[in-house]
DNA sequence: CCTACTTTTAACCAATTGGTTAAATCATAT
DNA sequence: ATATGATTTAACCAATTGGTTAAAAGTAGG
């Protein structure tokens, strides 16, 4: 068997292809710039991965399983809906601080190939109605108020990645393109939101 | 002088220009493709627009314009501020229901190219300091929760822009890919947008 | 009609790009 | 050591792409 070295290489790879795919997209990367970042010939691009899009499959399937992580066990636990929602926020915009560059990413490439995506999801096995009955529940309990489910999803989501999809332009626009300031309200933000959205919509 | 013939096919350019770019973004398009969309020549391309860069750069600020409007007159007004965020949202949302793709494609096209995004926002004169201090005067007068402006303004903007965004992600996930329904759920968060700002940062 | 100018086109070009091929190098088992 | 198969490379190729050129077609004034 060839163990080391082929695993070696083919991670050499997926890293490169990360970093320039990530950079420039499916459209504006070059087989040869990912060559050069891995530090490899560009024929060995093909003999691991035989095309350019199967390439940018495997990568684009890698990014989009870190950027929407399988949260199912705790947000259906039997934690207070305050505590539920706090930790997801909190946990997901750190992860999003620590791959600011993955939601712009997937976002430019759903909408060049969006059934690419549909096949993505699906064997993700992504399945958000039991969190849409949690929600529900939470409604008839009188402890959140009455809502479309979606737009409350979507509203976490929006609030929690929007930021880093639109970073260059929120920091030219509103934080005269100082990238430190904006980190540091970037972290600021897990606590805002949080508390923007249950002002919203706990029942106290 | 030449008139009507050369305004003609200058619109017809920038037209087809914008059709495609918005599609498949600067990478992804192709001048023969936007030639044909435009029933032309592609020497006639050049012939008008010297390069793809300069025709996409006309392309984008006419996009970005009608993306973020501006907006200052009636935000600035004495109206009170219930009733300019529900009528900035509802002016808002109607703006990007009737161009769906721009967002997308703004957000596409300023992590290929920061610094001309730099240029455009300049050039069109977009000063927020504005609208942070009319937020900052409702704060004081009490009239609604304190708050870092800049995460109302872009609490405000994530919850209107990102769901057209992140469209066919949603669309997916959401709504079983049907555009129907979701297009109804996209008229709806007009509504739903304003109660959700409304009610988290109001004090009544 | 003729001249001067602009607009449009067909043909062409150099550079780039994804992908291939055949030979070289490396690793391993016998 | 050497035969075998996997890994890596240099050289190459066909197709595509943005851009150019020179000639043709259209337009308007005199």
């Amino acid at each position: 068997m060839s163990g080391i070295k082929k695993d070696n290489t083919e991670e050499k790879i997926l890293n490169a292809a990360q970093t320039v795919f990530i950079k420039k997209g499916m459209d504006g990367s070059r087989m040869q710039e990912i060559a050069d970042e891995a530090g490899i010939n560009k024929a060995l691009l093909h003999y691991y991965f035989r095309t350019k899009q199967k390439l940018f499959e495997a990568i684009f399937k890698k990014v989009f399983k870190h950027t929407f992580p399988n949260i199912g066990e705790f947000m259906l636990s039997d934690l207070p809906i305050e505590e539920k929602l706090a930790t997801f926020i909190e946990k997901y915009i750190s992860l999003l601080l620590k791959n600011p560059f993955f939601p712009a990413f997937i976002i430019k490439e759903i909408s060049r190939d969006p059934d690419f995506l549909a096949t993505v999801i699906k064997s993700q096995g992504v399945n958000p109605n039991k969190l849409f009955e949690m929600f529900e529940n939470e409604m008839e309990a009188g402890r959140i108020i009455r809502m479309d489910a979606r737009d409350l999803m979507i509203n976490i989501l929006a609030l929690s990645i929007f930021p880093f999809v639109a970073k260059p332009l929120i920091n030219i626009m509103f934080f005269g393109n100082d990238k430190k300031t904006y980190n540091a309200f970037l972290k600021k933000r897990k606590e805002s939101v949080k508390e923007f959205i249950l002002n919203s919509i706990l029942i106290r």
